[in-house]
Order: C-alpha cells, then structure tokens, then sequence
DNA sequence: TCAAATTCATTCGTATGCAAATGATATCAA
DNA sequence: TTGATATCATTTGCATACGAATGAATTTGA
C-alpha cells in the first residue's frame, strides 16, 4: 500500500468501467460536425450563391416538382421553421415561385421557376464534384464502406 | 432502331458517364447533415440545459485549464466571431470566468469555474451515453469503422 | 353533425456558424 | 527604432436550426 494508492482506488470507484479522461476529440458528435463544417466549406468554394440548405430544395423541387412547403422541408430533413426561411429566400432570388393550393386552403405550393430548374440543372455537375472532393480523403472502397454506414446513422 | 434511342443518346451525350438522375439522399453533405441533425436531437434529449459547443468548450477548458477565448475555440473547431457568443453565455451562467492577459493585453483569458468544473465532470458520464446511443446503429466493428473513416474526414 | 384532434404555416426567441470590417496590441524587419 | 504585418477580440449582417406559441383550415370520431 504505497503511494498513489488513493488515485487508482478512485478510478475503480465507478460503477462502469470509466477511464478518468474524457477525449472530446475523439466523440462522434464533435467529429461529426467538423466534418460536418469541412463539407460546408467545400460546399462554398465551389458553390458561392447558393447554401447547401437552399441547395437541397432546389434539388428536391427538380426531383418531385411541386409540393406544398412543410412535405417539402420533410423531404429535405428541416421543420417548418427553418424551410419557411430557405424558401423565402429562394423566392426573392426568383428561383421558386408560390402559389395556394385550390382545396386545402392551409397548404402553401412551391414550385421551380425557369430560372430555379436552370440553376438547379447547371449545378448538379458542380455538387458531384463537391460530393467527390468532400469523399477524397477515402479510397473508394473506404467511401462507399462509410455512406453505407453514414446512412445508417442518419 | 427503335423508341428510346434519343433518350439513350442524350444520357450519353456528356464528357464524363454521368447519370441523368441525381439523388439528393446519396450525397454525402446531405447524409451527413442528417446524422448530425440526429446527433445534436440525441444530445438534446439527455443533457437540456447545454448545447453541443457549449459542452465542447467546457470540456476543453477542463482539459487543458485557462486558455485564451481564440485558442479555446481554434481547439474547439469554432471560429472567433462564434466562440465568442458561447463563452458570453456561459459566462452568464457562471460556468466560466474571464480575466486580461498580464503580459499580452489582446488576450481575454478563460477559464472554468468551480461551478463549471462540477457541472462538466457530472455530464461527462452522460456524455458518454450520447456517444453510444448515437453509434447504436452500428455494431462494435462498424462503430470503430465508422469512426476510423469519419476521423479522416473531419 | 359537431366538437376534438390534427395539420399547415407563421412568428418569436435563442443559439450556432461564418464572412467581413474594425480597433487594439504585439511582432517583425529594414 | 519605426513602419509594415500579424494576431486577438469585437461587432455587424446574414443564414441555418429548432422549440414553443398561435391561428387558420381540415379531418376524425363519438
């Protein structure tokens, strides 16, 4: 029983096995969002005037054409809050228009304008290259092994 | 000869072998949007009363003790206009305090207090139930995966 | 049928997150 | 030494992101 005892009773105190140090660097959710944030990042060089947000709607709209606002925020993961925003903005830059819908009176329709599916169209080449370059520090095995997992997750 | 041909032709028209569909869910930004989305939903749910940057830094100064508010939030992944609100509101909780730099006047030191110091060492437990519940999709084996690979994006 | 519950959208408040501009201080280099 | 640079912090402006409250319209169920 020399010493340093007391520190080492302390560590086994605990009812699970605890280490005493705790590494935020090494916790999911930090690492998720610095990844997270390297791919907003590389989402912006190469897209300036768009958000990946806004991005995603406009994707959506292409994929499905219109839909009312809240269907479309589900889709692209945001609640009505947020969409309201993104599409408020996408509207005063002309790329989506809104309109009532004729029998459900609560339901606000959005739709691509011609300028929005140009937008969209000519920006689809530019987000595979951001989606490649978001993967490249992966092999190709290795990025395929993470979306599977990724999406596990998600 | 016959119907379709102008399809296929358009399809390969391009330089490189890209498809005619682009799926917003297989992109990586947007999955990886989601599984923080997820994440910070799962950290909300066990520790209410801070967010995910305000345990950051509060884990972080117990770490590494005093540390300049820059220097806290180059380690913590935030930039200097953000980490500066985080720090304010957790000084408003008497999480921790502020004091000047003795030698380097531009220095605003930051540092936990006694109040903070309990609060960090009483979640960091919890913390480690987020990061398991967040991986609960994966097994062991795809857990460390999953981490290996999100590590070298991030 | 009609009151209760649900859905759709909006608004408010709070909290990141980042770019850009600014001011104070410190460091470097000629 | 001093003028140019660089660093630290702050502020402003804009854009997600979400909880909670609200109001309008629809659907459900007793």
């Amino acid at each position: 029983m020399s010493g340093g005892e007391e520190n080492l009773l302390k560590l086994v105190e605990a009812d699970e096995p605890e280490e005493n140090d705790y590494h935020l660097q090494e916790q999911v959710g930090f690492i998720l969002r610095k990844a997270h944030q390297r791919h907003v990042a590389i989402f912006a060089a190469h897209i300036a005037d768009l958000t990946p947000p806004q991005f995603a709607a406009l994707a959506k709209l292409r994929d499905i054409g219109e839909t009312s606002q809240n269907q479309l925020g589900s889709l692209i993961a945001m609640d009505a809050a947020t969409v309201k925003g993104v599409i408020d903005r996408l509207k005063a830059r002309g790329f989506v228009e809104l309109s009532k819908h004729e029998v459900d009176k609560r339901r606000l329709l959005v739709n691509l304008t011609a300028e929005g599916r140009d937008a969209i169209e000519r920006l689809i080449p530019v987000a595979r290259e951001i989606t490649e370059e978001t993967l490249a520090p992966l092999s190709a095995k290795e990025a395929a092994t993470f979306m599977r997992l990724l999406a596990k997750l998600a």
